[in-house]
DNA sequence: GAATTTGAACTGACTGGTCAGTGCAAAAAC
DNA sequence: GTTTTTGCACTGACCAGTCAGTTCAAATTC
């Protein structure tokens, strides 16, 4: 049996060689794209022969669709663990949301390269990765939709506000934010970026005093 | 004299293939990405003959960088008019905002695919036409930044506030609750999506009743 | 105003290079 | 002794860019 299952993790020497796969792909096709990005530099740049990656994957594509399912499983966990740890803490929703936009970053600090690929592939159509990329970011979403529909219930958020609309916006927030820190302002400290959020998320930029 | 100047639009036959060129371009590149796009498809898709594409452009990453440099310049121009507009109206800050908002969302409308293509570039790095797109993602933020500071000036924003960070955000803001909008809900009404990111602006989605 | 010339615009077959994916024998790891 | 990795030569499709030749509308000549 190949001891494949292995709830978390997986410590066999192949299971090694797909991780290196994956962060050595990853770098790549966020520089330059799936499509310029040549099996040959992903092999090279992991420090393992071509042959590898074809005993690994059974294609390029496949390879690469793997990576989304892999990052983005990263991040949803990440969100929800956050969004469940305040609930414990008995914070309310927008507490919540305010510890999911922190995990949301502190998720693209850590994964810069993986964030910017992820954007670069989700709205585009016609890509055999597709259905696969509208399942995870739906995964995603859900998440944040989810707890604007507790806080309205809660009463915590207007009832007039449109959920999967804000919720979208929120992601947009965090992500053009969060990448447009890591890629011109790398310098400055996540806490730093958090804040600055915080302040828009809860309307005191604007009026409202 | 060959007519040639005309300041603007241009009415020659050159003129209107690069216009056609560019019709084509955009939306493969938008669905596709800009490799896995061919010179032979552009060229088939915008009825004309591959040569023609190299009569036009000096190569394929040439066409792509003016193809940026035109449809950044329409968006920068809208989002400036809409700003001028309420200045001259009388509107704050706020109201000012809220209208480039408005543009920003017409122009998503009317140009899906060159925003998509927009997005998919713009935080990758290694690429011929980096440079070209830094330039033009800097003139967009500042008009943005531009409203902000004046905002801040006039009392009507709170001092705290981090410009550049804050505009990041409402792109983000705009542009992917747009894409969405548009990939993934396209019946709903321009109006309809404007009064969801207007509320959110506002803060009026969590406390501050 | 018909015949001729000009040249910008366009065409499409062709070339040289690149790259995904294969095949396989031998080595290494476990 | 089985699984995994290596190294490398090879193939066949695909594609950016070229170039000799064609088209045609406007300008020129007679």
């Amino acid at each position: 049996m190949e001891s494949s299952s292995a709830a978390s993790g997986g410590s066999t020497r192949r299971e090694a060689t797909r991780q290196k796969l994956y962060e050595a792909a990853v770098t790549l096709i966020a520089e330059q794209g799936f499509s310029a990005t040549t099996v040959d530099e992903i092999a090279e740049r992991a420090g393992v022969a071509k042959g590898t990656v074809y005993y690994n994957f059974a294609s390029k594509s496949v390879l690469f669709e793997e990576l989304l399912r892999h990052g983005v499983g990263l991040l949803t966990a990440s969100l929800r663990e956050a969004a469940e740890r305040t609930e414990r803490e008995g914070g309310g929703k927008v507490d919540a949301l305010d510890a999911m936009i922190r995990a949301g970053l502190v998720f693209i600090d850590r994964y810069p390269a993986f964030t910017q690929l992820y954007v670069a592939e989700l709205w585009r159509t016609n890509r055999t990765w597709q259905s696969t990329l509208m399942v995870v970011r739906q995964q995603a979403v859900a998440v944040v939709e989810d707890v604007l529909r507790d806080g309205v219930a809660a009463g915590e958020f207007s009832e007039e506000i449109d959920i999967s609309l804000t919720a979208s916006a929120l992601v947009g927030m965090v992500l053009v934010a969060a990448l447009d820190w890591k890629s011109f302002q790398a310098e400055r400290s996540l806490d730093d970026v958090h804040a600055a959020l915080s302040r828009l998320l809860q309307g005191r930029v604007s009026g409202c005093r």
